[in-house]
DNA sequence: AATGAATGAGACTTCATTCAT
DNA sequence: TATGAATGAAGTCTCATTCAT
């Protein structure tokens, strides 16, 4: 695991919290939400069963607050990347983004999982319909100060491009694909 | 009374059989392997369940019928559109991805289930790298007689914006979705 | 198999009659009934399953027709075992048992089984304490010629014996076995 | 309020984890291992369907713990009987025989119900053999202390009767045929 | 805040039996 | 007499959740 992810939910103020919520982002980012249960998300946080319906109301109720939790602090995260030129900014997006991937592999491949599930929970599907037209909002402004014929077109290729390249990591689970297309997309806008 | 002619045994086969694989690949689609039940299937297909029994060994192993299923008919298709000039393959390639998109959306959306949960059964693991890899060097050769300055950088990004176009697709659930970023492709390789 | 239980219900005029018990004969001696489905043995007879209801109301109705087979099959071998001098029938007896026990396998192993679920079938209970009190009156009347002192008691300690040797030839599956305690049997009744 | 404390919970433990067995044990032993169902052993033992998948792994789990447990206990039993005179031991042997049988008819005809299905569990087939050749050992020892011309012939009698005895008695249901069985050992051994 | 035993709905699967021809 | 597809009750087992302390 990533030095990150460990301490991702220092913030909380419980530990018991904490764990709980360690323990189904890894789970749930590898054998899905569907495979894991509460008992392997009891034991490899170390805590008893009882426990986790004194913080939580349910199995969904965890992946609801992590979805959140995440969801809050990925917004922080994306101001950060909104300062200096546009090319600065396009280079500090994509930087970040493979960043992200390398380090909260966990956390980007809970979100895969969950997006494929989509239709069974409908926060998810708000979530990453907003998510997914931000990006698109964001990138279109940034390609049209670039000076792109058509930035709202390449906006939205970008956007997909970076699901399609999380897919395929996911999929191929391979360090060099993320260095190969970081390299590859860096070409690509000239950065 | 005589009992039944072969033929009259094999169409009540081959008729039973088809409805239960095309009750999982909506299922499977739509809610995914894990949340799709033997007697979701049951139901949406009208017979009992103790039939799906008498046909396929277990769920996995319907599972996996359909996966070869599809995986048989693909070759064909694919196979297909390897005729003509370089630009002539390229647009049928991307014509067809989006038709089908369109028009088989169930199955997609089950590759894209079983994708994800590619860690969970070999078999779909295996054939998701061998596809992806198969595209890319496909795309590479195709790439290179138009002339491209670095053909494999382009033949991954289209593999990767497929799968993220389709990743896309599905959760935006609209079909203009679709029409907007065939035309953005046609444009992006001026086809 | 041995030869004797190949031919064991020419007698009867349906073939397939023949066929199903034969192969539910085998398949309850050394499964079990419960663990024998109605396909094994349509598999075994290379019948079809329907048949199978033509000719017997039940999967119970197969074991009852199969152990009234015996059942009557058994009086008459029985009643040819009794003449000669005491000492003659004993010898015949014994004989008989030993014989019978190596030669058709199924049949006993079939036997043993339902003595054991004796109490969830009436009519092998009703059988089988008929049977055993049938033998140690006969075998009493027998050492009762033969001078033994207490003749009731040494009826029951062979009837005991009986079906104590074919439990433990049942487990230990051993031709040897059978040998030796027929020896041993000679020896101890001076025959 | 606080926890249980840990004697609580083995105490809670251990008196579910007895209820299940004994339950099994009778239900096994009366109806058969094939015959029983879980709901069946639930029942019976006023708990829970889930409950006991919390202590035992699956069915044939609770088979296998009820076996060792008894095979433990009567290892211990059987030793206390291997003291004084050869008379002395065989006495006790056969007196502990008939009390076992009689006070512990479950146990017996569970072990009766397994002998019989020794070709379906391997670890029963083991125990069976061992068990069986273990006594013969023991028996032929001890016919030679006392005399006996034919001590081996001896011995492999007495085991054939015990386990006949056993199955008559099973079958009968009868404690007068216990009484009558175990005066005429005596006699046959002049005890 | 914490434990882990206990529950029960519901999942997958099996199989004796029936049905249509 | 014969076939084999079709049924559905019932079996084993899983697991999110509740309960008693």
């Amino acid at each position: 695991m990533s030095p990150r992810s460990r301490a991702q939910f220092k913030e909380l103020r419980d530990a018991s919290r904490q764990k709980i919520l360690e323990a189904a982002l890894e789970l749930f980012g590898t054998k899905g939400y569907a495979n894991t249960t509460i008992t392997d998300i009891v034991k490899k946080a170390s805590i008893s069963k009882g426990l986790v319906y004194h913080y939580f109301e349910s199995k969904e109720d965890i992946l609801k607050q992590l979805v959140n939790f995440f969801a809050e602090g990925g917004k922080e995260k994306i101001s950060d990347l909104m300062t200096g030129s546009a090319k600065e900014r396009l280079t500090k997006i994509i930087n970040w983004f493979f960043r992200e991937m390398h380090e909260n592999e966990h956390q980007w491949s809970l979100f895969l999982n969950l997006t494929v599930q989509v239709h069974d929970f409908d926060f998810i599907h708000d979530m990453a319909t907003q998510k997914m037209q931000g990006y698109v909002l964001m990138f279109t402004s940034l390609f049209q100060e670039l000076g792109y014929e058509n930035p709202e077109a390449e906006a939205r290729v970008l956007g997909a491009l970076f699901d399609g390249i999380g897919m395929q990591y996911y999929v191929f689970n391979d360090e060099n694909y993320l260095l190969t297309m970081e390299r590859i997309l860096h070409e690509k806008y000239k950065l």
